[in-house]
DNA sequence: GCGACAG
DNA sequence: ATCTTGTCGC
C-alpha cells in the first residue's frame, strides 16, 4: 500500500478552513504531554523557500534531549503548494514536513514547530495540525507575536509573560512569550497537540540554552537552506571556508 | 473596502 | 520566507 492521505492540501481557503476545523476537533488539548526528561528524540522541522525556481525544501532534523546533539537528518524537496495565507500556513508546510518525517529511521517523541500551535484563530495551528495527522507531541515556537498581544516579559532568561487572544470576547490566554536569552527578544510559545504549555515552555528553555531560538528550529532552519542552497546556488561557500 | 497578519 | 555588510556589545 501506499501513502495515507498526507499529501493533499485544499483547493481553496475556504475548503481550507473547514479542514482546520476537523482538525481543531480531533486535536488533544487538554493532555500536559511529555515534560523535559520523558523525552529522548525531539525533532525540529521547517521549510525553506526559494522564489526563483519555486523548489521547497522541508527539513526534520532529531536532537538528543540530554545533549542537544545532532541524531538525525531527512529533507524533501518539491515545488510550489498552497501558497503563504496568514491563518493558513500549515497547508503551505505540512506537506513537506510530513514527507522529510517519514524519512527518519525512527519516528521522534515530540516535535517542535517554526510557528503556533493553539494561539491561531482557530486554534488549528501547524503545532496542532502537524500533531493530529502525525499522533506525536507538538508544540510551537514562533518568533513574532501574529495577531496575538503580550506586555513586555521580564528581562531575565526564563521570564515570561501571556500571549492574549484579545479578539474573543472574554480575551484568552493562547501562549506565552518566553524569554530565552536575557536582554533578548522573546519567543513565542503555544501549546499543540498533545502537548500543554507548561511542558512547551519547559522543553524551549532546555532547548535554548544559549540562543534566543531553540536548537531544533535552528538545526532545522539550517539544514534546509544549506540543502537548498546547494540545488540553487551551487556556487558560493559559506563566509570563511577554504577554498580547495 | 483597507490594513495587519506565523513563515 | 527572502533580500543583505557592517557594526555594536558581551
Amino acid at each position: 500500500m501506499e501513502a495515507p492521505t498526507d499529501r493533499w492540501w485544499p483547493a481553496t481557503e475556504a475548503e481550507a478552513i473547514a479542514e482546520q476545523e476537523r482538525i481543531r476537533r480531533a486535536a488533544d488539548l487538554t493532555s500536559p504531554g511529555p515534560a523535559p526528561g520523558e523525552v529522548r528524540r525531539i525533532a525540529g522541522v521547517d521549510v525553506s523557500y526559494d522564489e526563483e525556481s519555486g523548489l521547497t525544501v522541508a527539513a526534520a532534523v532529531v536532537l538528543d534531549a540530554g545533549t542537544l546533539e545532532v541524531v538525525e537528518e531527512a529533507v524533501h524537496t518539491g515545488r510550489g503548494g498552497f501558497p503563504y495565507v496568514p491563518g493558513l500556513l500549515a497547508f503551505r508546510e505540512l506537506p513537506g514536513v510530513l514527507a522529510a518525517l517519514e524519512r527518519l529511521s525512527d519516528p521522534p517523541e515530540l516535535v517542535v514547530c517554526d510557528g503556533y500551535g493553539y494561539a491561531h484563530p482557530r486554534r488549528a495551528g501547524l503545532a496542532v495540525h502537524l500533531g493530529v495527522l502525525t499522533g506525536l507531541p507538538c508544540f510551537g515556537v514562533a518568533k513574532s507575536p501574529f495577531v496575538f498581544s503580550h506586555t513586555e516579559p521580564g528581562p531575565a532568561r526564563g521570564d515570561s509573560s501571556p500571549l492574549l487572544d484579545e479578539r474573543r470576547d472574554p480575551p484568552e490566554v493562547v501562549g506565552r512569550a518566553l524569554r530565552t536569552r536575557s536582554g533578548v527578544k522573546p519567543v513565542f510559545v503555544s501549546a499543540g497537540h498533545g502537548i500543554g504549555l507548561e511542558h512547551a515552555c519547559a522543553h524551549t528553555l532546555r532547548l535554548a540554552p544559549r540562543y534566543r531560538l531553540p536548537e531544533t528550529t535552528r538545526g532545522a532552519d539550517g539544514l534546509g537552506r544549506r540543502v537548498l542552497g546547494g540545488i540553487t546556488g551551487g556556487r558560493r561557500e559559506p563566509r570563511g571556508a577554504a577554498r580547495r
